[in-house]
DNA sequence: CCTCAAGGCCAG
DNA sequence: CTGGCCTTGAGG
């Protein structure tokens, strides 16, 4: 019987005469292109709390007195809550420094579901939320509490034992931040390259499909046949699907000094517990684009069927994919694919796709605008190095010193970009950590309509 | 000890 | 349902 690691071996002992044509691993280390003076991480995490209110925040519809009351909290420096502008308790309420109110609003809605039955009462689901105003739409509401940063996960369900908490979620986050040291430019040149490194990401993606597709044809065709005896089970292609996945997360980590110089069990143990994350973020991403979102839905709500049942027509589906996520001009195909029926429970399709937003409004600044691609980037690299979990690691410090390398990083991007920004927008990232594992559960779930069976590996 | 963030209670 | 106020327990 084969262990998980006789079968990670296997991948990687297959992977070692890899050639790499991409980016020499070493690229992801970033240079400063100059020395500035470093900031002290304490002068940041007890600054004032933002008063800003980004673009995103602000409410459609201009009315006088709402503007005269965002400008007088502006003014008065009391902390604001940045759902409904009224004044913010002196804590964190799920992720989120809000007022009273909205924290209850929050814990009731989500822990009594009702938060999946709200409805935009205008339908416009852009109803200005003030102090005043919350009451009147609750679907608004509850979105402007996820868009500021609530996290649902961190809202406790009735099998919790109701006591306050035992694993607190926040503070491992709160600590990361006080540790990172900071310089404070990134470049352009900098945001070039992680765009690059991004692209490079991808790619092992492409080409772990392409090697699915292309390499062990024999073995593909088999898994076609079964498809079709099975009548195109959708856990088969899940199956394969996460498979090429793994082995793409695996291809590219493994090509990156930082991993490399590893032992080989710790580099194991960070793969098999951090691939589930990786998984959610990169998953949440992509089946964000609005071009893809309808294939996405289509596969999960019904798997689907090889019509020629030829691996070519897939091949060109990933060509298709790939070139609208690595941004260039799709060729003009018509996809021939059919769906296959199957059913996954409403609670379940809700859940998954709550998870993703949760995701994606973490990484975008609206649901139109397109993921920042340097925070994914940034973000895969630090969940890929955490290394909070029971199995004991034999180079912990190295690893924990690297995810804080790319968590300095994070930081230096966001202060660079998001100026005011920056602090609010760096707990919103790290909050999203929890929801990508859960990304994978509910992607299993939807498929499968069970858990994953025996783990990872 | 004190702080923080989660849950509970209940008048309105 | 709302939101003000109280209790709890981990961690600094």
């Amino acid at each position: 019987m084969e262990t998980s690691f006789d079968i990670l071996k296997f991948i990687c002992d297959d992977l070692v005469g890899l050639e790499k044509d991409f980016l020499s691993p070493s690229s992801i280390d970033f240079v400063p292109q100059a020395q500035v003076p470093i900031e002290s991480a304490s002068a940041l995490s007890n600054g004032r709390p933002e008063t800003q209110i980004s673009p995103s925040m602000q409410v459609s519809s201009s009315s006088d007195d709402l503007e005269e009351e965002i400008a007088r909290r502006m003014e008065s420096r009391e902390p604001q809550c940045p759902i409904c502008y009224d004044v913010a308790g002196k804590h964190f309420y799920y992720g989120v420094q809000a007022c009273i109110s909205c924290r209850g609003f929050f814990q009731r809605s989500v822990r009594n579901r009702f938060h999946l039955k709200f409805k935009c009462g205008k339908g416009t689901q852009n109803c200005s939320i003030t102090a005043r105003s919350r009451k009147n739409c609750k679907w608004c509401r509850f979105q402007k509490c996820l868009r500021s940063g609530m996290k649902t996960c961190y809202v406790m369900t009735h099998d919790q034992s109701g006591l306050p908490n035992k694993t607190k979620p926040l503070l491992p986050i709160k600590a990361m931040v006080k540790t990172a040291n900071l310089s404070q430019t990134f470049t352009e040149h900098e945001v070039d390259k992680a765009l690059s490194i991004y692209k490079n990401l991808l790619s092992f993606g492409y080409r772990s499909y392409y090697q699915l597709f292309s390499k062990n044809e024999q073995e593909f065709m088999t898994f076609l046949r079964a498809l079709n005896e099975t009548g195109g089970s959708p856990s088969m292609i899940s199956e394969a699907f996460t498979e090429t996945n793994k082995q793409a997360t695996i291809n590219y980590f493994f090509s990156i000094d930082d991993m490399a110089s590893l032992s080989p069990f710790d580099r194991m143990t960070l793969i098999s517990h951090n691939f589930p994350g990786i998984f959610g973020l990169l998953w949440s991403v992509y089946s964000y684009t609005p071009d893809l979102c309808k294939f996405y839905e289509n596969f999960l709500e019904h798997g689907y069927e090889f019509r020629h049942h030829e691996p070519e027509i897939d091949k060109i589906l990933l060509v298709f994919e790939a070139n609208q996520l690595l941004g260039e001009k799709p060729k003009n195909l018509s996809i021939d694919v059919t769906f296959r029926s199957h059913s996954a429970t409403q609670d379940l399709i809700q859940r998954h796709d709550s998870l993703v937003h949760e995701v994606n409004s973490g990484l975008r600044e609206s649901t139109q605008g397109s993921a920042d691609y340097v925070i994914v980037l940034l973000l895969s690299h630090i969940i890929m190095f955490a290394s909070e979990f029971a199995v004991s690691l034999q180079d912990k410090p190295k690893i924990q010193a690297t995810q804080e390398k790319y968590l300095v990083l994070l930081h230096r991007y966001l202060r660079t970009h998001y100026q005011g920004r920056a602090r609010a927008k760096l707990s919103e990232t790290m909050m999203i950590f929890e929801p990508c594992r859960q990304v994978f559960e509910t992607f299993h779930e939807r498929i499968f309509k069970a858990r994953p069976p025996g783990g990872i590996f």
